[in-house]
Parts: structure tokens; sequence; C-alpha cells
DNA sequence: TAGACGCGTTCGGTTTTCCGAACAGGTCAG
DNA sequence: CTGACCTGTTCGGAAAACCGAACGCGTCTA
């Protein structure tokens, strides 16, 4: 019934859990059990895969399943969650399912009905497109790409925003070969480089195809006029914009507007870690292909190291260090120190409280930067007591 | 609250039902009062004229209001139900709101928690008339209005002034609408768009009705010599003009103080976080209803991100956001991502025990890389016991 | 001037983490 | 075949980490 997938399990009660986890491994599906929301969040927020589903306990020793879903959704559209609680009511019940939650179940339960419901739940979530990955293989980008290829089917104007390197340019070609102009050429107009020919040039080339405007934020006041203008009369050719979001905010309202009416954001490579990985994969092997001595392959802990990486310049940043460290590789691996030599300065090794007194330390300061200095909302940012914020900092001499 | 509006109630209980009527219709709405699910089913396959919302009991004499529910959206989406019982039950409630039901309240309940949510039900699924409130439903809403109402009276040039997207236009449609000349043309000029045509064209063609300049402050120089023989000298038509507060600071003084005899301001949609919801509520309907599968409605954490947005870009935004979200929308309802998508891009905030895991997987990770998968070894380079490195790893999944 | 609030600090109790001991295999040299 | 050595795993107790409650203190505000 569930073999292959993947579940998260939020629940503290040890009994209830682990009889949860039997049942449902016994199914086939693979279950991470989580005891506390904290970590539920973590886990969630940056899971290390694909995760089907997500069954939730209410009452948890440190906060509810309700806030923890709420947290989730405000940033990204949650996976779907199975609340099962053994002191629930009606109201809570309706606040959820209303809140985009998938189901709720009262404790206890027949563990038979439990799994009808919960395959359910996955089924009516499933992707029902499969499609070549563009971007990548994580739930946020397949549902970029599903977006995009359902764009590509009108004819209307597409914004696409999102970081640098965060694979605008590759989605805007997608999106050309999904449309109905698929035959007529793409034609790439980058609005940051005045030096090129003008647009009307592009527009003329472009013709029965498609033209993407990139960087369509950093147009200056004629161009965005011109732009405008294009709107309001549409061309022969199919327009796709790209831009920052940043960038955006700084256009002109009625443009942005205009522009915003069918915008596809693209999360940054940072929101998305398992892209990261499987990007290089992808990197890795068309670089070593074209190596004398082909590598054997990337190590762990060099997957960990460009997991944990925030990659501020995106896939671009990515794509460089991968060419750089198979060029520059010596053993038979690819290793994390070949992806980021600039770390070899701090090279002795460290046993696992130094990384992780390091580790703490650093988010630490963050946090209390981030709260102006004040230790009872850096406490609560870390998700810790104020109490434990304070001895930590006496044990780090902070 | 409820002026106007057609509701049915279904409810068998002589004593519940004559008090739910009698408020109902206190609050101003027309009340169709059955007491049989079979009754019921009839007067609402085949209405007699537009129905607003049901309020309806589960528990009948003559069979259950679930089942009501059921056979009328067997055949057409039905109208929005609000729920109300006695003996209800927590899997009864998920399954009907995920039936697409509007709301389930059990009783008994407070009245006035029960008018709320009915009027946030028919809102959801109202779509916005012709000619009702202009700006919103907030005290300074209201009073906007009132003051446009009142300029409309006179034939005073009149200028309105605020953020962009803060729903000038509507008020100058508003004022036209609400003055004598309201059988006249309304003719809009927008000054920032020189293109279009000039000035002297568009008071010709608006004659005896309104001609309402937008942009005002971002006039040329000739333009506002135009500008200032045309108050001196008044034209035919009723003239109204828009434009941004600090805009109208850079305007020369003279021109700048004949518009602002009359000014009316605009407080911007983030003073006035109650109209962002509701103009929400709005807009969700109209774009819903162009839906081929009407989203069930908006959840509260949407409206809360809304009412907490500052909406620079004022109503233009809201609607732009409002449109591309009902289309971009995957779930059966409206979520916070759909409607603030770039939200993804914020980094994640860590919290310190996932900074400290994610820590401690790299350096396992490359412990055991550095021991060649040796976990005794990788232990001791790590400085803890074998045990306590199985027992991480199991934790974190390795 | 009283109260609200946030901070530093201590304390007792609960939970988790960590470790060593132990046991059942598995491998490999002798 | 046998013993040395390693691994995966469980168990119970010691150590720590963590938390909430509580107290005194300064500061800010009504």
């Amino acid at each position: 019934m569930l073999t292959g997938r993947r579940l998260v399990l939020v629940e503290d009660d040890a009994l209830m859990g682990a009889s949860l986890v039997q049942r449902l491994e016994l199914e086939g599906a693979r279950v991470q059990w989580l005891r506390q929301a904290g970590r539920a969040l973590g886990a969630l927020r940056s899971p290390q895969g694909h995760i089907d589903a997500v069954v939730c306990d209410i009452a948890l020793p440190d906060g509810d399943g309700e806030a923890l879903f709420a947290e989730l959704s405000r940033t990204r559209p949650p996976r779907p969650f199975l609340f099962i609680t053994g002191r629930g009511s009606i109201a809570q019940a309706v606040r959820l399912i209303q809140a985009g939650a998938g189901d709720y179940i009262e404790k206890p339960f027949a563990m038979d009905q439990f799994l009808a419901r919960l395959v359910t739940l996955i089924a009516a979530a499933d992707p029902p497109g499969e499609g070549e990955a563009w971007l990548g293989v994580s739930d946020l980008a397949r549902r970029t790409e599903r977006r995009v290829a359902e764009a590509g089917a009108t004819e209307r104007p597409v914004l696409i925003s999102g970081e640098p390197g965060a694979g605008k340019g590759h989605l805007a070609r997608g999106l050309h070969n999904a449309s109905s102009r698929r035959l007529g050429p793409l034609v790439v107009h980058d609005a940051s480089r005045p030096s090129g020919s003008a647009l009307s040039d592009a527009i003329a080339e472009a013709a029965d195809g498609t033209l993407y405007i990139a960087a369509v934020d950093r147009l200056d006041p004629e161009g965005e006029m011109a732009l405008l203008e294009l709107l309001d009369t549409p061309p022969a050719c199919r327009l796709v914009f790209g831009g920052a979001p940043e960038g955006l905010e700084a256009v002109r309202p009625d443009l942005r507007d205009r522009l915003r009416r069918s915008e596809i954001t693209v999360p940054p490579l940072s929101a998305r870690p398992e892209d990261a990985d499987w990007l290089m994969q992808r990197l890795f092997a068309g670089a070593n292909a074209r190596r004398s001595a082909p590598l054997s392959g990337i190590t762990e802990a060099a997957s960990a190291a460009v997991r944990a990486h925030g990659w501020p310049g995106g896939g671009r940043e990515l794509r460089a260090r991968v060419i750089r460290a198979v060029d520059a590789a010596e053993g038979p691996w690819l290793q994390a120190t070949d992806l980021f030599p600039e770390r070899v300065a701090e090279a002795p090794w460290r046993t696992l409280a130094e990384v992780r007194d390091e580790a703490e330390r650093a988010q630490i300061l963050a946090a209390l930067d981030r709260s102006d200095g004040h230790p009872a909302t850096a406490a609560r940012l870390l998700g810790i007591s104020r109490t434990t914020l304070w001895e930590k900092m006496q044990r780090l001499g902070l």
C-alpha cells in the first residue's frame, strides 16, 4: 500500500509512535519519527528528500501540531498533513481542514481506517505530471516546473522571477518548448546590457517564436514605457520576462503589477538543498566525462557540504565550483575540499563537540544580531528557553 | 451586516429556528425557514432567486443535513453551507469540510460568533458588484467615501491624493456617479503616459461629463502651465485630479496650492488592514467564479498574512496578487504561499537544534569518510563513543 | 509612583544524551 | 577450528542538558 513512500511522523508518545512506525514500515513506507515540534519544523523545512505525507499529533511537549502546520504554510506550501489527536475538538478540526491540512482523525482509531485515509491523502496529493526535470527534483522545483508548463500552454506574457542563477533562463526555454511555438525561435534579450541590439530588432527576430527579456527589472525609464506599450499591443511573438524579486520592487508600480499578473517565482537554490545535490550530480557527470582519467564519484561528505552551503550565487556558483573541483581533484573521489578549497585554511581535525559548539556559537550570535540583542526573542528564534540560552552563552563565553 | 441577503435555514427545532430567524432578520436578511430535509432539497434544487447561503441543522426528522448536502452537490456545486449541530462528531465535521461545505459550528454557540462566520462565508462566495462601497469597510474608508460623495455634489475641481493603488481611480468614478453629471462621460487622462492623446482632446471628449487627470504630479512644465490656465478658465467638464502625496511636493508651488484647495487624501491600504482583507474577499469571489474548479475558500493564515502585509503597491498589488494566486492555487484552499510566493526565498531561519544536527551530520560523514567507513575509528576521531555514534547516525538517518 | 516589562540569575525536577558493559553474529589470520 | 577483532544492537545508570518557576533588579510608561 505504501511501498516506497516517505513519511514523517510527529508524535511524542513513545508507545503510539512505535506502533505507528512499525505498522507503517510493515506497509513498506520509510518513516522518520520526530518527537518534538521544533525538530519536525526543521526536518520539514529542509527535508532530505521528497516527503509524501506528514502524520502529526497535536499535543506535543514543545508546541502543538497546529502551530507547526501554520508556521510551515507561512512560507511554503506544506505537504499533506494527517492530524491524529486524543483531545481534539470539532472547532479545531474545522479550523485545520479549512487551513489546508489534509485530514484529521481522533485517537483511538482503527489502524485499517487510519491507513486507508493516509493512502487517500497521498494519492490526492500525488503530482499528476512527470515531465523532464529542468530545475530539480525537490517538491518546490517540481511544482514550479508544473506551473511553467501550464503557463506554456497559454499565450499570455509570463514573468519568471528569482535570484540570479536560480534557473530562470532554463525555465524560459522549457516554457518555450512546452508551448505551441516550440518550432519558432527563442530569442533572448538581456535588458541589463544596453549595448546589445534594440528591443524592436529582438521582437522582429522572435517573429512567431518566443522573446525572453532577461533582467526586466533593470530597464531604463524609456524601456519601461516601451514595455508598457508592448503589453498593451501584443506583438507577434510570445513574451517571457525574467527578473530578480528585489529589483522588481523598484519598477514603476503600474508596470510591475502588469508583469505580476502572471508571475512564477523560482525558489532560490538555498531553499531546496536536495536540488543542489541533484544539480551537482548532473554537472559532475558532464564535467567528469571530459576528464582524461574520470573520477569514481562524489563522497558523501561532499554531498553533505553541498546541501549545507547557502549558495548565495545560485546554480551559477554551483556550476563554477563543480567544474573547478572536477578539474582540480586529485584523489579518485571528489572531496568536499575540492568543492570548497577556501575552507582548507581551517583544516585541523575537530571533534564533534567542537564543531557543534562552533555551530551553536555562530547561530546564537546570528540570532542575537537578528533580535537586536534581546535575549528573550533570540531564545525564541533558536527554539530554546531563555535560561538555556543564558547557560549556553556562559559556557561558550559570549 | 446581512442587509438584503437571502438565506435558507434548515432546522426542525422550533425554538432554535425561531430565534435564528429573528436574529437574522434583525440583521437585515430575508430568511426562508424549512423544517424538513425533503422540503429543503426541493427549495434548494429549484430556488426562487439567488440564495446567498444555507444554514443547516444536521439531525432532521426525515433525514440528515449531510445527505442533503451530498445530494445537492451530486448535480452542481451547492451554495455555501454553514452546518450547525448539537450531536456532531469530529469525523463528520472533517468529512463535510473536505466535501466543500463552508463551515461547521457546534451548538450551543455564541450568536455573535455564528454571525461573524456566516458573514465571512457569504463574502467569500460573493463577487463584487458595481457601485457599492468604493474603498472598503473600515472607518477610514467610510469617512473618505463620505467626503468624496459630498465633493461630488459641488462643481469645484477636486484633488484626490494617495499612494499608487490606493483606489483614487475608483473614488473618481464614485465622485462622478455621485454628481449631477453622472449621465455624461467619465474620461480618464493619465499624465504619466505622454504618448496618449493631448489634454485638449480629452477636455473636448469629456464635454458635460467629468475629466479625471491621473498622476497630475507627473506633468511636464508645459502641462503644468496648461493646467494652471485650465483652472483659471474652467472648461465645460468637471475636473478631478489624482496624484501621489510625495509627488505633489515637487509640483510648482502656485499650481500645488491651487490643487490643494479641495484635496481629499486617501489613506493607504496599509493603514486600514481590514480593508485589505475585505478587498481580498471580494476579488477572490470574482476570480474564483471564473475558475473551472472553484476553491473552497481562503485559509485563516492567508487572511492574517494579507492583514499584516504593508501593501506598498496598494489595491493594485492586492488585486494582482489575488488574481495570480487564484490562478495558481493547487490545493482546495487559497494558501498564504499562493499570495506571497516570493517568501520561499526568505532564508528559512534555523533553530539551534537544526544547525547543531546539520553540523553534526556533516562532521560525522567527514569522519566516516576519513576512516574509510570504519565506525570505531570514526567515533575515536569525533571524540565520542562507538555507541553514541551509532545512536546519532540512527537519529540523523545515516 | 505604581505597574508592566525585560533582564540576569538561581534552583529543582524532568528529559535527553552519553557511555560502558554485554551479547550475538561475521571475518580473517594462523 | 579457534581466537582476535570488528560490527550492529540493547540495556541501565551516570551525566548533561533543558525547562519552568521564581526572585531581585533596572527601565520605561501612564
